[in-house]
DNA sequence: TTGAATTTATTGATATATCAATTATATTTG
DNA sequence: CAAATATAATTGATATATCAATAAATTCAA
Protein backbone atom coordinates (compact mmCIF):
# COMPACT_ATOMS: atom_id res chain seq x y z
CA UNK A 1 0.00 0.00 0.00
CA UNK A 2 0.93 3.66 0.85
CA UNK A 3 0.94 3.98 -3.02
CA UNK A 4 0.37 7.61 -4.35
CA UNK A 5 -2.61 6.86 -5.77
CA UNK A 6 -4.64 5.73 -3.03
CA UNK A 7 -3.10 9.52 -0.88
CA UNK A 8 -5.58 11.96 -1.06
CA UNK A 9 -3.05 14.65 -1.19
CA UNK A 10 -1.75 13.32 -4.51
CA UNK A 11 -5.25 13.29 -5.45
CA UNK A 12 -6.16 16.87 -4.31
CA UNK A 13 -3.19 18.15 -6.29
CA UNK A 14 -3.70 16.66 -9.79
CA UNK A 15 -7.39 17.27 -9.30
CA UNK A 16 -6.43 20.95 -8.75
CA UNK A 17 -3.64 20.75 -11.50
CA UNK A 18 -6.26 19.41 -14.00
CA UNK A 19 -8.91 21.88 -13.64
CA UNK A 20 -6.09 24.71 -14.07
CA UNK A 21 -4.84 23.35 -17.31
CA UNK A 22 -8.63 23.03 -18.14
CA UNK A 23 -9.81 26.72 -17.50
CA UNK A 24 -6.78 28.00 -18.84
CA UNK A 25 -7.27 26.48 -21.87
CA UNK A 26 -10.86 27.68 -22.32
CA UNK A 27 -9.66 31.40 -20.98
CA UNK A 28 -7.20 31.23 -24.42
CA UNK A 29 -10.27 29.49 -26.43
CA UNK A 30 -12.45 32.52 -25.37
CA UNK A 31 -9.44 35.45 -26.96
CA UNK A 32 -8.59 36.04 -23.18
CA UNK A 33 -4.94 36.55 -22.91
CA UNK A 34 -4.31 36.08 -19.50
CA UNK A 35 -3.04 33.49 -17.25
CA UNK A 36 -5.37 32.54 -14.39
CA UNK A 37 -3.24 33.27 -11.91
CA UNK A 38 -3.42 36.97 -13.24
CA UNK A 39 -7.02 36.49 -13.04
CA UNK A 40 -6.24 35.91 -9.33
CA UNK A 41 -4.95 39.07 -9.06
CA UNK A 42 -7.10 41.60 -11.06
CA UNK A 43 -10.16 39.79 -9.67
CA UNK A 44 -9.16 40.01 -5.61
CA UNK A 45 -8.28 43.49 -6.42
CA UNK A 46 -11.88 44.48 -8.09
CA UNK A 47 -12.88 42.64 -4.79
CA UNK A 48 -10.69 44.56 -2.17
CA UNK A 49 -10.14 47.74 -3.74
CA UNK A 50 -7.98 49.27 -1.17
CA UNK A 51 -6.05 45.90 -0.35
CA UNK A 52 -2.30 45.76 0.32
CA UNK A 53 0.23 43.73 -1.91
CA UNK A 54 0.49 41.87 1.19
CA UNK A 55 -3.05 41.30 2.18
CA UNK A 56 -2.79 40.32 -1.24
CA UNK A 57 -0.73 37.52 -1.24
CA UNK A 58 -2.19 36.17 1.62
CA UNK A 59 -5.78 35.92 -0.40
CA UNK A 60 -4.11 34.09 -3.24
CA UNK A 61 -1.99 31.74 -1.66
CA UNK A 62 1.35 33.19 -3.06
CA UNK A 63 5.02 34.59 -1.55
CA UNK A 64 4.62 39.10 -1.94
CA UNK A 65 7.61 38.64 -4.27
CA UNK A 66 5.74 36.66 -6.30
CA UNK A 67 2.50 39.33 -6.28
CA UNK A 68 5.31 42.20 -7.04
CA UNK A 69 6.69 40.58 -10.48
CA UNK A 70 2.80 39.62 -11.37
CA UNK A 71 1.92 43.11 -10.59
CA UNK A 72 4.54 44.32 -12.61
CA UNK A 73 3.80 42.49 -15.52
CA UNK A 74 -0.43 43.39 -15.07
CA UNK A 75 0.74 47.10 -14.73
CA UNK A 76 3.01 46.60 -18.72
CA UNK A 77 -0.07 44.78 -19.70
CA UNK A 78 -2.67 47.99 -18.98
CA UNK A 79 -4.86 45.74 -16.84
CA UNK A 80 -3.75 47.73 -14.10
CA UNK A 81 -2.82 50.80 -12.24
CA UNK A 82 -0.24 51.22 -9.52
CA UNK A 83 0.08 54.55 -7.86
CA UNK A 84 1.49 55.77 -4.09
CA UNK A 85 -1.00 55.64 -1.74
CA UNK A 86 -2.04 58.85 -0.28
CA UNK A 87 -1.89 58.27 3.65
CA UNK A 88 0.81 55.28 4.16
CA UNK A 89 3.87 56.05 1.54
CA UNK A 90 4.58 52.20 2.09
CA UNK A 91 2.16 51.45 -0.02
CA UNK A 92 0.63 51.27 -2.99
CA UNK A 93 -3.10 51.72 -4.46
CA UNK A 94 -4.16 48.95 -6.58
CA UNK A 95 -6.47 50.18 -9.82
CA UNK A 96 -8.25 48.16 -12.61
CA UNK A 97 -7.87 49.81 -15.75
CA UNK A 98 -10.60 49.84 -17.79
CA UNK A 99 -9.17 46.88 -20.16
CA UNK A 100 -8.29 45.26 -16.77
CA UNK A 101 -12.36 45.51 -15.80
CA UNK A 102 -13.62 44.20 -19.29
CA UNK A 103 -10.99 41.19 -18.98
CA UNK A 104 -12.96 40.59 -15.95
CA UNK A 105 -16.39 40.91 -17.71
CA UNK A 106 -15.15 38.86 -19.86
CA UNK A 107 -14.00 35.62 -17.81
CA UNK A 108 -16.95 36.11 -15.65
CA UNK A 109 -18.97 33.66 -17.97
CA UNK A 110 -15.68 31.51 -18.59
CA UNK A 111 -15.38 30.90 -15.27
CA UNK A 112 -19.06 30.25 -14.25
CA UNK A 113 -19.10 27.81 -16.99
CA UNK A 114 -15.52 26.47 -16.25
CA UNK A 115 -16.88 25.37 -12.66
CA UNK A 116 -20.32 23.85 -14.01
CA UNK A 117 -18.65 21.95 -16.63
CA UNK A 118 -15.91 20.62 -13.58
CA UNK A 119 -18.72 19.85 -10.97
CA UNK A 120 -21.11 17.90 -13.53
CA UNK A 121 -22.72 15.55 -11.52
CA UNK A 122 -21.53 16.69 -8.13
CA UNK A 123 -24.32 16.66 -5.95
CA UNK A 124 -24.90 19.72 -3.44
CA UNK A 125 -24.15 17.42 -0.29
CA UNK A 126 -21.13 15.89 -1.77
CA UNK A 127 -20.01 19.24 -2.51
CA UNK A 128 -20.39 20.74 1.28
CA UNK A 129 -18.60 17.58 2.56
CA UNK A 130 -15.79 18.82 0.31
CA UNK A 131 -15.72 21.93 1.62
CA UNK A 132 -15.86 20.94 5.05
CA UNK A 133 -13.22 18.76 4.61
CA UNK A 134 -10.85 21.54 3.31
CA UNK A 135 -11.54 23.75 5.39
CA UNK A 136 -10.66 21.21 8.14
CA UNK A 137 -7.57 20.11 6.35
CA UNK A 138 -6.59 24.03 6.29
CA UNK A 139 -6.67 24.38 10.06
CA UNK A 140 -5.53 20.86 11.21
CA UNK A 141 -2.01 22.14 8.91
CA UNK A 142 -1.92 26.05 9.90
CA UNK A 143 0.61 26.72 12.07
CA UNK A 144 -0.74 27.26 15.50
CA UNK A 145 1.20 28.03 18.83
CA UNK A 146 1.46 24.27 20.47
CA UNK A 147 0.08 25.03 24.35
CA UNK A 148 2.57 22.30 25.54
CA UNK A 149 5.29 24.02 24.69
CA UNK A 150 4.19 27.62 25.82
CA UNK B 1 -22.31 36.22 -4.37
CA UNK B 2 -19.47 34.58 -6.74
CA UNK B 3 -16.94 35.86 -4.24
CA UNK B 4 -13.77 33.85 -4.04
CA UNK B 5 -13.90 32.43 -0.81
CA UNK B 6 -17.15 30.27 -1.77
CA UNK B 7 -15.34 28.76 -5.06
CA UNK B 8 -14.45 24.80 -4.49
CA UNK B 9 -11.43 25.43 -6.55
CA UNK B 10 -10.27 28.28 -4.63
CA UNK B 11 -10.35 26.26 -1.31
CA UNK B 12 -9.15 23.37 -3.06
CA UNK B 13 -5.74 25.36 -4.07
CA UNK B 14 -5.90 26.72 -0.47
CA UNK B 15 -5.45 23.30 1.25
CA UNK B 16 -3.16 22.43 -1.49
CA UNK B 17 -0.54 24.80 -0.43
CA UNK B 18 -1.50 25.29 2.92
CA UNK B 19 -0.39 21.10 3.29
CA UNK B 20 2.73 22.08 1.22
CA UNK B 21 4.12 24.15 3.44
CA UNK B 22 3.43 21.82 6.16
CA UNK B 23 4.97 19.00 4.58
CA UNK B 24 7.52 21.45 3.33
CA UNK B 25 8.42 22.32 7.24
CA UNK B 26 7.89 19.34 8.27
CA UNK B 27 10.81 17.90 6.02
CA UNK B 28 13.09 20.42 6.76
CA UNK B 29 12.62 20.12 11.16
CA UNK B 30 13.53 16.77 10.81
CA UNK B 31 16.41 17.60 8.68
CA UNK B 32 15.65 16.40 4.94
CA UNK B 33 16.76 18.46 2.68
CA UNK B 34 14.36 17.84 -0.30
CA UNK B 35 11.49 19.40 -1.12
CA UNK B 36 8.05 17.47 -1.59
CA UNK B 37 8.53 18.36 -5.48
CA UNK B 38 11.62 16.57 -5.59
CA UNK B 39 10.19 13.88 -3.04
CA UNK B 40 7.51 12.97 -5.62
CA UNK B 41 10.06 11.99 -8.29
CA UNK B 42 12.01 9.62 -5.94
CA UNK B 43 9.15 8.22 -4.52
CA UNK B 44 7.67 7.32 -8.13
CA UNK B 45 10.90 5.99 -9.69
CA UNK B 46 10.84 3.55 -6.45
CA UNK B 47 7.63 3.02 -7.19
CA UNK B 48 8.08 2.72 -11.16
CA UNK B 49 11.38 1.42 -11.39
CA UNK B 50 11.08 1.54 -15.39
CA UNK B 51 9.52 4.35 -16.01
CA UNK B 52 10.25 6.91 -18.54
CA UNK B 53 10.81 10.32 -17.75
CA UNK B 54 7.47 11.54 -19.83
CA UNK B 55 5.84 8.37 -17.96
CA UNK B 56 7.04 10.07 -14.49
CA UNK B 57 5.96 13.38 -15.68
CA UNK B 58 2.40 12.82 -16.32
CA UNK B 59 2.36 10.98 -13.19
CA UNK B 60 3.37 13.80 -11.15
CA UNK B 61 1.26 16.43 -13.16
CA UNK B 62 4.15 17.76 -14.28
CA UNK B 63 6.04 19.13 -17.29
CA UNK B 64 8.52 17.04 -19.04
CA UNK B 65 10.84 19.93 -19.27
CA UNK B 66 10.41 19.87 -15.50
CA UNK B 67 11.08 16.41 -15.29
CA UNK B 68 14.32 16.99 -16.70
CA UNK B 69 15.50 19.62 -14.59
CA UNK B 70 14.56 18.23 -11.61
CA UNK B 71 16.30 15.15 -12.52
CA UNK B 72 19.20 17.47 -13.04
CA UNK B 73 19.51 18.27 -10.25
CA UNK B 74 18.68 14.69 -8.31
CA UNK B 75 21.38 13.73 -9.98
CA UNK B 76 23.99 16.89 -9.00
CA UNK B 77 22.70 16.28 -4.87
CA UNK B 78 23.62 12.16 -5.75
CA UNK B 79 20.03 10.84 -4.93
CA UNK B 80 19.93 9.59 -7.88
CA UNK B 81 21.61 7.92 -11.13
CA UNK B 82 20.65 8.58 -14.73
CA UNK B 83 22.58 6.30 -17.21
CA UNK B 84 21.41 5.25 -21.16
CA UNK B 85 18.90 3.14 -21.62
CA UNK B 86 20.37 -0.54 -22.75
CA UNK B 87 17.09 -1.56 -25.25
CA UNK B 88 16.44 1.99 -26.15
CA UNK B 89 18.82 5.05 -26.47
CA UNK B 90 16.44 7.67 -26.34
CA UNK B 91 15.83 6.85 -22.92
CA UNK B 92 17.50 7.01 -19.68
CA UNK B 93 17.57 4.24 -16.58
CA UNK B 94 16.98 6.29 -13.47
CA UNK B 95 18.00 4.19 -10.38
CA UNK B 96 17.62 5.58 -7.02
CA UNK B 97 21.24 5.80 -5.24
CA UNK B 98 22.01 4.50 -1.96
CA UNK B 99 21.48 8.19 -0.53
CA UNK B 100 18.49 8.58 -2.38
CA UNK B 101 16.85 5.35 -0.85
CA UNK B 102 17.77 6.41 2.67
CA UNK B 103 16.04 9.62 1.98
CA UNK B 104 13.12 7.92 0.73
CA UNK B 105 12.89 5.94 4.16
CA UNK B 106 13.95 8.97 6.49
CA UNK B 107 10.52 11.06 4.43
CA UNK B 108 8.09 7.30 5.15
CA UNK B 109 7.41 8.10 8.96
CA UNK B 110 7.14 11.59 8.29
CA UNK B 111 4.92 11.80 5.48
CA UNK B 112 2.59 9.32 7.27
CA UNK B 113 2.91 11.22 10.34
CA UNK B 114 1.94 14.53 7.82
CA UNK B 115 -1.04 13.35 6.25
CA UNK B 116 -2.59 11.75 9.86
CA UNK B 117 -2.12 15.33 11.63
CA UNK B 118 -3.37 16.78 8.46
CA UNK B 119 -6.74 14.61 8.56
CA UNK B 120 -7.78 14.60 12.08
CA UNK B 121 -11.27 14.83 12.72
CA UNK B 122 -11.63 13.74 8.82
CA UNK B 123 -14.35 10.75 8.93
CA UNK B 124 -13.52 7.53 6.66
CA UNK B 125 -17.04 7.95 4.78
CA UNK B 126 -16.12 11.85 4.40
CA UNK B 127 -13.03 10.87 2.41
CA UNK B 128 -14.44 8.70 0.69
CA UNK B 129 -16.71 10.81 -0.47
CA UNK B 130 -13.67 13.68 -1.04
CA UNK B 131 -11.89 10.77 -3.48
CA UNK B 132 -15.13 10.37 -5.67
CA UNK B 133 -15.73 14.28 -5.98
CA UNK B 134 -11.91 14.49 -7.27
CA UNK B 135 -12.32 11.81 -9.45
CA UNK B 136 -15.29 12.83 -10.97
CA UNK B 137 -13.76 16.37 -11.41
CA UNK B 138 -10.50 14.76 -13.07
CA UNK B 139 -12.72 13.24 -14.97
CA UNK B 140 -15.21 15.85 -16.50
CA UNK B 141 -12.60 18.35 -17.24
CA UNK B 142 -9.75 15.92 -18.82
CA UNK B 143 -10.09 16.70 -22.08
CA UNK B 144 -12.02 13.94 -24.65
CA UNK B 145 -12.66 14.02 -27.75
CA UNK B 146 -15.94 15.51 -28.21
CA UNK B 147 -18.60 12.94 -29.66
CA UNK B 148 -20.87 15.57 -31.42
CA UNK B 149 -17.82 17.30 -33.28
CA UNK B 150 -16.67 13.94 -34.51
C1' DT C 1 10.59 62.63 20.76
C1' DT C 2 14.14 59.74 19.57
C1' DG C 3 15.38 54.92 18.94
C1' DA C 4 13.65 50.27 18.38
C1' DA C 5 10.43 47.43 16.35
C1' DT C 6 7.07 46.68 12.80
C1' DT C 7 5.07 47.00 8.37
C1' DT C 8 5.20 47.35 3.21
C1' DA C 9 7.42 46.44 -0.65
C1' DT C 10 11.57 45.32 -3.77
C1' DT C 11 15.49 42.60 -5.38
C1' DG C 12 18.61 38.58 -6.08
C1' DA C 13 19.18 33.74 -6.22
C1' DT C 14 17.47 29.37 -7.21
C1' DA C 15 13.61 25.99 -8.25
C1' DT C 16 9.70 24.89 -10.84
C1' DA C 17 5.89 25.55 -14.81
C1' DT C 18 4.84 25.88 -19.47
C1' DC C 19 5.31 26.42 -24.33
C1' DA C 20 7.74 25.93 -28.59
C1' DA C 21 11.63 24.45 -31.18
C1' DT C 22 15.16 21.05 -31.72
C1' DT C 23 17.79 16.60 -31.64
C1' DA C 24 18.23 11.79 -31.62
C1' DT C 25 16.39 7.39 -31.95
C1' DA C 26 12.57 4.02 -33.06
C1' DT C 27 8.66 2.49 -35.47
C1' DT C 28 5.51 2.32 -39.17
C1' DT C 29 4.25 2.10 -43.84
C1' DG C 30 4.33 2.34 -48.74
C1' DC D 1 14.49 -0.78 -47.35
C1' DA D 2 13.63 4.47 -47.40
C1' DA D 3 10.65 8.02 -46.12
C1' DA D 4 7.33 9.56 -43.05
C1' DT D 5 5.78 9.45 -38.50
C1' DA D 6 6.15 8.92 -33.69
C1' DT D 7 8.54 8.89 -29.32
C1' DA D 8 12.08 10.42 -25.65
C1' DA D 9 14.42 13.89 -24.03
C1' DT D 10 16.78 18.60 -24.02
C1' DT D 11 17.06 23.60 -24.43
C1' DG D 12 15.55 28.49 -24.51
C1' DA D 13 12.32 31.85 -23.15
C1' DT D 14 9.20 33.59 -19.94
C1' DA D 15 6.17 33.23 -15.69
C1' DT D 16 5.74 31.95 -11.08
C1' DA D 17 7.46 30.11 -6.13
C1' DT D 18 10.22 30.70 -2.26
C1' DC D 19 13.75 32.33 0.72
C1' DA D 20 16.79 35.77 2.42
C1' DA D 21 18.52 40.34 2.48
C1' DT D 22 17.53 45.09 1.98
C1' DA D 23 15.19 49.70 1.93
C1' DA D 24 11.80 52.92 3.17
C1' DA D 25 8.03 54.50 5.92
C1' DT D 26 5.34 54.05 10.08
C1' DT D 27 4.28 52.95 14.81
C1' DC D 28 5.41 52.00 19.46
C1' DA D 29 7.64 52.82 23.73
C1' DA D 30 10.82 54.48 26.95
Amino acid sequence: MDKLDNVIFYNLEKAVKSYRQFAQANCLKAGVEITIDQWLVLKTIGEYPDITQHQLAGRIFKDVASVTRMIELLVTKDLLFRKSHAEDRRRFTLTLSDRGRKVLELMRPISLSNRRQALEGVTETELQTVQGVLQKIIHNVSKEVDEKTV
